[in-house]
RNA sequence: GCCGGAGUGGUGGAACUGGUAGACACGCGGCACUUAGGAUGCCGUGCUUCGGCGUGGGGGUUCGAGUCCCCCCUCUGGCACCA
C-alpha cells in the first residue's frame, strides 16, 4: 500500500465517488430545462443541437428491505444511455420518483400501528441513499412520490376526467378512426335535446326521468362507473382485486390468498371500450414482441360471427339463442348447443314436466325432470370455485335442458345442454358445439353420445377418433341455398357469414377476452376517490376545486380480513370507520346547494399513481395543470418518424423515448397506463397517444441460493465452496453439504446481495461496470460476486494509464497518437457508439477494455488517447471518468462534452489477414493489402504451397471475397 | 394443449447482411516482482489417441452453416375449457 499510495482502490473509489456525487448535486448538472413553466430555460433548451430525449425507469416501491443488486440493473442502463445521449448534445431528462402507496407499508402499519406514511418515508430515505451512491445522473427536482397530496390530487383529477366522460363509438378521431372519449356533459346535452334516444326503447323524454333514473342512464355510459358485478374477492386479503391480479391458480398475486367470484358493488373502468385501440396501437410502439404478444393475448380479440339459433317449439317472439363462433364455416357440423349454467335464457328454455320421449338416460344427470336436473347442475356449478373447476381439468360435465334448437344451416333439431366448460364471461355465454372441428366439443360428444359430423376434410393420417382443427377443404357443408364444399376455411367463413346475413341468422362480429378493470380496493394506503354519494345513492364527482381529497387519519389501518376461505364475507374498508370524514355536507356547485353526502370509502389500486407518473415528471411543480401542453408536447409529443419496425404509413404516437422495467408488468401497469393515456389524449389533455413509445424489459439478476438436505434455504453468504477431487465444486454450510441453485434475490431464498457491500468493497463504478458487462440487458443472468474483480481491474488499468500510482501525477504525454493506436481508437469509437445506441453495453465494455489494454502496452499514453477513452468510459463509470477528466486539466464536468467521433478514414486497415480455405476449411492465412483486387488475390492464393499441393488434380472452382477470404475447391 | 424465447469452453458471454467460432471477463495453470501475496504485470487455457473433432441431436441447402430449411430433444416465459 505504501508504494502505491495512488492506486485505484475501493477506498480511493469511495472518495472520488462521494466527491463527484456532491459536485453533481450542487451544480444541478443533470437538471433538464423545460421550454416553459417552473423549470423553464428556453435559451438553454434551444442550445441543445441534438434535440431532446426522455428516459425513464419503472419507478421503485420503497421496500423496507432496501435494494439488492438486481434492482439497479435497469437504473444503471438508463443512466448510461442518458449520459451517452447528453454527450451527443441532447437535452436528456432522466428522473426517478417513488411508487409510495402500497401494501407492505400498510401491512406493517396494521401490525405495528405506525402510520404507513412514516414507514414509507423512512424507507425512501434508505433507498434514496442507496440510489445516490450509485451515481445516477437524475434530475432530482422531479422526484415525485405518489403518496403526496400534491401528486395524488392529479391522480384524482384524472379519475374525475374519466368518471366524467363516455366512449362515443361513432365519434371521429383526429386520425380518422372511429371512437373516442367525450365529456359526459355532451352526452347529457344529447339526451336533453332529444338528439339521442333513451336506451332500451324508452320513449319518455329526458325531463320525464327522475334524478335517479337519469343518473342510471348516465352512469351506464361513464368510463368509470360503480356497478354490482361479479368481482374477485379475497377474504384473506380483505380486498377485491382486478382480473389481472389473479394468478392462474385462482389466488391473489398479493398475499397468495384464495379468490372468489362475488357480486359486489365496485368501481370499474371501462377499458374494454379501448380494446381495439389498445390492440392496434401496439404496432406503433417499439416494445419486445413478447410483451406485445402478452397484451394482445390478454385483450384476446377474435374475429367470428354471431349466429342466432331458434328454440324448437318456443312461442313466437321468443328470443333466439345467440352464439359466438370463430368458425362459422363449421355450422353444418353443429350437432348440439351448450349454454353456460348461468346463462339468462336457461330458465325459459327448460320445459315443465318429464324428459322428452327418447331422451338418452346419460343426459339427465339422474334426475326425474329437466327442471330438477338443471337446478341441481347449476347449484353444483355455482358452488365450485375457479380452482375446483380447473382441478377437474378437461373432464366434461353437463346436463340436457330438455329443449332443442334448430341448426339454421341444416334445419336439424339439436339438443341444448348446459355445461360449465362454457363460460358466461366470454362471447355470448353460449356455443354451437361442433365436435368434428373442436376438441372440447368432441370430448363432450363422447361423454354424452352425441353425433359428430366432420365439415373439414382432415389431413391424411389424422386419427379417426379426434377432432380436426387444421386447414382443409369443407365437406358435408351444403344446403339448398349454400354450398361450401371444397372451399378452404377462410373462404368458407366469408361465404357462410354472407349467407347468415342474407338469411337474417347472424352477422360478423368480434369478441374480446379483456374485461373491464376493477378499480376499487378496500384498503387504507391509497388514493381516496373524489366521489360522494347523495342520499339517493347517486355518485357525484366532487368539483376540481375540492381536490385533493386527502386521506384522513384512521384509528386502525386494516381492512377487516376474514378466514381466507370464507367466500360469503363482505369487504369492509378502513375508511368506512371514520364517520366524521365519510359523512359530509357539501355544495358541489351543481345548483343543489349544500347537501348531505357519504364519501366513497374504497381507495384506488396501486396502479393508479403509476398510470400517469411519466407525465407528471415533465411538469411536477405545475399547480394549475397536470402538465402544461407545451411541456408535454416538447418531451413526449409525436415524433416526425415512427419507431423502428412500425408498419409503413404509421404515425408516431409519441411517448417516453426509452422506458426500462421488468416484464412482470406486461399486462398490468403497461396496459393500464396505455388506457389512461388514450383517455387523456381523447379529452385533449395530452398530444401523445401512447405513454411509452419504446419499452425495453430488462432481465433479472439471479443469485446463487443454497438448500440443506431438507430443502430449506440456508444463508447464502455463509456457504463455503470447495473444489473436490473430481474438479466439481462442492458447497457446505456450517459443515453440512448443501446444494446450489440460482434464483430471484430476496429474503425467501436467503441470498440477499446488497449494493452497499459492493460499494464498500469495489465502489459504485465497478459495480455499474460489472452489471452492464454481465451480458445482454434483456437476459437473466447469474450474479457472481467474485467476478466483479474483473471490472475493478479494468478501472485500475485505466487509472494507471493516466495517473502514476506512486506519485499521483498525471503521466500522459503530450505527443500525437501513433498510427496503429489511432486506428484502434477509431475502430473502438465506431463500435462503442453502435453498442451504446443499441443498449449493447456488454460489448461496448469489451471494446473499451481492448483499447485500454492496447494503451497499457505503450511506453506512454498520449493525452489525446487518454481523453478519448475517458470520455467513452464516462457513461458507464462516470465518477472515475470525471476524476480523470479533471486531472487531465479540464475544469468543467464532462457531462456535456462531445462524445468522440470516429474518422471513417481510419476505420479501414491498410492490410488485412486473408483466410485461405480449401473446400471450406481454413488451411492458410496471408497478409494482403485491403484494396487488393479479386484477380490478384486469387492468383496469390493459388500460388500458396498448400493450395498447390491440394489442387494437384485440378481446380473446380475458386470463390474470392476480397480481401478477407478465398475458398479453393479442388476437383 | 396453444403461442413465444433459448440451447456455443469449467463459468458469464462474443461472432455485422451465411465467410478465421470462442472477442471480453471470471476461473484455472505457469512465470516475474516479492519475507509474503488472495496485490500487480506477462504468458498460456475448447476437446484431442495430434489424424482430426467441435456451437443440444439427426437430416438438408451451399464452395462454405452457430447463422438458412425440415424433424427431434431439453430448458424457459406467457396463456390455458376464450368457442
Amino acid at each position: 500500500m505504501s508504494e502505491t499510495a495512488h492506486r485505484y482502490t475501493a477506498e480511493l473509489a469511495d472518495q472520488i465517488e462521494l466527491a463527484w456525487q456532491d459536485r453533481w448535486e450542487e451544480s444541478g448538472v443533470f437538471n433538464a430545462p423545460n421550454p416553459s413553466g417552473p423549470f423553464a430555460d428556453p435559451e438553454k433548451v434551444a442550445s441543445y443541437d441534438g434535440g431532446h430525449m426522455l428516459v425513464l425507469d419503472m419507478f421503485p416501491y420503497p421496500s423496507g428491505a432496501g435494494l439488492h443488486v438486481g434492482h439497479p440493473l435497469g437504473y444503471i442502463a438508463t443512466d448510461v444511455f442518458s449520459r451517452y445521449h447528453r454527450m451527443l448534445g441532447k437535452n436528456v431528462l432522466h428522473c426517478l420518483g417513488m411508487d409510495a402507496f402500497g401494501l407492505p407499508a400498510e401491512q406493517y402499519a396494521v401490525q405495528t400501528g405506525q402510520h404507513p406514511r412514516v414507514t414509507t418515508e423512512a424507507n425512501i430515505v434508505i433507498m434514496k441513499r442507496q440510489l445516490r451512491r450509485l451515481g445516477l445522473g437524475l434530475d432530482n427536482r422531479r422526484a415525485i412520490r405518489t403518496m403526496d397530496p400534491e401528486y395524488y390530487r392529479w391522480t384524482q383529477w384524472i379519475f374525475l376526467k374519466i368518471f366524467n366522460s363516455w366512449y362515443d363509438r361513432e365519434a371521429v378521431r383526429p386520425d380518422g378512426g372511429l371512437g373516442r372519449a367525450r365529456p359526459i356533459t355532451e352526452l347529457i346535452a344529447d339526451f336533453e335535446s332529444g338528439a339521442r334516444a333513451l336506451p332500451d326503447g324508452d320513449e319518455r323524454s329526458w325531463s320525464d326521468l327522475s334524478a335517479v333514473e337519469r343518473a342510471e342512464v348516465i352512469d351506464s355510459h361513464r368510463l368509470a362507473y360503480a356497478s354490482e358485478a361479479p368481482v374477485n374477492w379475497a377474504p384473506g386479503l380483505g380486498s377485491v382485486v382486478a382480473n389481472e391480479e389473479v394468478t392462474n391458480d385462482g389466488r391473489s398475486e398479493r398475499g397468495n390468498f384464495p379468490v372468489f367470484k362475488r357480486n359486489l358493488r365496485q368501481w370499474m373502468m371501462r377499458i374494454t371500450d379501448y380494446s381495439d385501440r389498445l390492440a392496434d396501437d401496439l404496432d406503433r410502439v417499439e416494445w419486445p414482441e413478447k410483451v406485445k404478444a402478452m397484451q394482445r393475448n390478454w385483450i384476446g380479440r377474435s374475429h367470428g360471427a354471431r349466429v342466432a339459433f331458434q328454440v324448437v317449439g318456443a312461442p313466437d317472439g321468443t328470443e333466439p339463442i345467440e352464439v359466438f363462433t370463430t368458425r362459422p364455416d363449421t355450422l353444418f357440423g353443429a350437432t348440439f348447443m351448450v349454454l353456460a349454467p348461468e346463462h339468462p335464457l336457461v330458465d325459459s328454455l327448460v320445459p315443465q314436466g318429464e324428459w322428452p320421449a327418447g331422451t338418452n338416460p346419460t343426459w339427465t344427470g339422474g334426475e326425474a325432470t329437466p327442471e330438477a336436473s338443471v337446478t341441481a347442475y347449476r347449484l353444483a356449478a355455482s358452488r365450485k370455485s375457479d380452482v375446483e373447476r380447473q382441478m377437474e381439468g378437461k373432464d366434461k360435465t353437463g346436463v340436457f335442458t330438455g329443449a332443442y334448437a334448430s341448426n339454421p344451416a341444416t334445419g336439424t333439431e339439436i339438443p341444448i345442454f348446459i355445461a360449465d366448460y362454457v363460460l358466461m364471461g366470454y362471447g355470448t355465454g353460449a356455443i354451437m358445439a361442433v365436435p368434428g372441428q373442436d376438441e372440447r366439443d368432441w370430448h363432450f360428444a363422447d361423454v354424452f353420445d352425441l353425433p359428430k359430423i366432420r365439415t373439414v376434410q382432415p389431413t391424411e393420417g389424422h386419427p379417426e377418433d379426434e377432432a380436426f382443427g387444421g386447414e382443409g377443404p369443407a365437406i358435408n357443408s351444403a344446403n339448398d341455398t349454400l354450398d361450401l364444399n371444397g372451399k378452404p376455411i377462410a373462404e368458407a367463413k366469408a361465404a357462410m357469414i354472407d349467407w347468415l346475413v342474407a338469411q337474417g341468422f347472424g352477422e360478423a362480429t368480434v369478441s374480446y377476452k379483456l374485461r373491464d378493470w376493477l378499480f376499487s380496493r378496500q384498503r387504507y394506503w391509497g388514493e381516496p376517490f373524489p366521489i360522494v354519494f347523495d342520499t339517493d345513492g347517486v355518485a357525484h364527482g366532487v368539483p376540481e376545486s375540492m381536490l385533493p381529497i386527502e386521506l384522513p387519519e384512521v384509528p386502525d389501518y386494516s381492512p377487516r380480513t376474514f378466514d381466507p376461505n370464507d367466500a360469503a364475507s363482505e369487504p369492509e374498508p378502513p375508511l368506512g370507520r371514520v364517520r366524521e370524514w365519510v359523512e359530509v355536507e357539501l355544495d358541489l356547485g351543481d345548483g343543489r346547494g349544500v347537501q348531505k353526502y357519504r364519501r366513497e370509502t374504497n381507495t384506488m389500486p396501486n396502479w393508479a399513481g403509476s398510470c400517469w407518473y411519466h407525465l407528471r415528471y415533465l411538469d411536477p411543480e405545475n399547480h394549475d395543470e397536470l402538465v402544461s401542453a407545451a411541456t408535454e408536447e416538447y418531451w413526449v409529443g409525436p415524433r416526425e418518424t415512427p419507431v423502428a419496425g412500425a408498419p409503413a404509413g404509421t404515425r408516431d404516437p409519441g411517448g417516453v423515448d426509452l422506458y426500462i422495467g421488468g416484464v412482470e408488468h406486461a399486462v398490468l401497469h403497461l396496459l393500464y397506463a396505455r388506457f389512461w393515456q388514450k383517455v387523456l389524449f381523447d379529452l385533449g389533455h395530452v398530444s401523445s397517444e401512447e405513454p411509452f413509445r419504446t419499452y425495453f424489459s430488462q432481465g433479472y439478476i439471479q443469485a446463487p441460493a443454497y438448500r440443506d438436505d431438507r430443502g430449506q434455504p440456508v444463508e447464502a453468504s455463509e456457504v463455503e465452496e470447495s473444489v473436490g477431487e473430481d474438479g466439481q465444486s462442492a458447497f457446505t454450510w456450517r459443515g453440512q453439504p448443501v446444494t446450489r441453485e440460482f434464483g430471484k434475490i430476496g429474503k425467501s431464498l436467503k441470498n440477499m446481495v446488497s449494493p452497499d457491500d459492493m460499494y464498500a468493497a469495489y465502489g459504485a463504478d465497478t459495480l455499474r461496470l460489472y452489471e452492464m458487462g454481465m451480458g445482454p440487458l434483456d437476459q437473466s443472468k447469474p450474479w457472481d460476486t467474485r467476478a466483479i474483480v474483473g471490472s475493478q481491474r479494468f478501472l485500475q488499468r485505466l487509472w494507471r494509464n493516466v495517473v502514476d500510482e506512486e506519485t499521483g501525477e498525471v503521466r500522459v504525454v503530450d505527443e500525437p497518437i501513433d498510427d496503429a493506436t489511432s486506428r484502434i481508437l477509431h475502430r473502438t469509437i465506431d463500435a462503442v457508439r453502435r453498442d451504446y445506441d443499441e443498449l449493447g453495453f456488454n460489448t461496448a465494455i469489451a471494446r473499451l477494455i481492448e483499447f485500454n489494454n492496447a494503451l497499457t502496452k505503450l511506453d506512454a499514453v498520449p493525452r489525446a488517447a487518454a481523453e478519448q477513452i475517458v470520455l467513452m468510459v464516462a457513461p458507464l463509470a462516470p465518477h472515475i471518468a470525471e476524476e480523470l477528466w479533471s486531472r487531465l486539466g479540464h475544469a468543467e464536468s464532462l457531462t456535456h462534452e462531445d462524445f468522440p467521433v470516429a474518422d471513417p478514414a481510419l476505420l479501414v486497415e491498410d492490410s488485412v489477414t486473408c483466410v485461405v480455405q480449401i473446400k471450406g476449411k481454413v488451411r492458410d492465412r496471408i497478409e494482403v493489402p485491403s484494396d487488393i483486387s479479386e484477380d490478384e488475390l486469387r492468383e496469390k492464393a493459388l500460388a500458396l504451397p498448400k493450395v498447390v499441393e491440394a489442387t494437384a488434380g485440378g481446380v473446380r472452382t475458386v470463390i474470392v471475397r476480397a480481401p478477407k477470404l478465398v475458398n479453393v475447391v479442388p476437383l
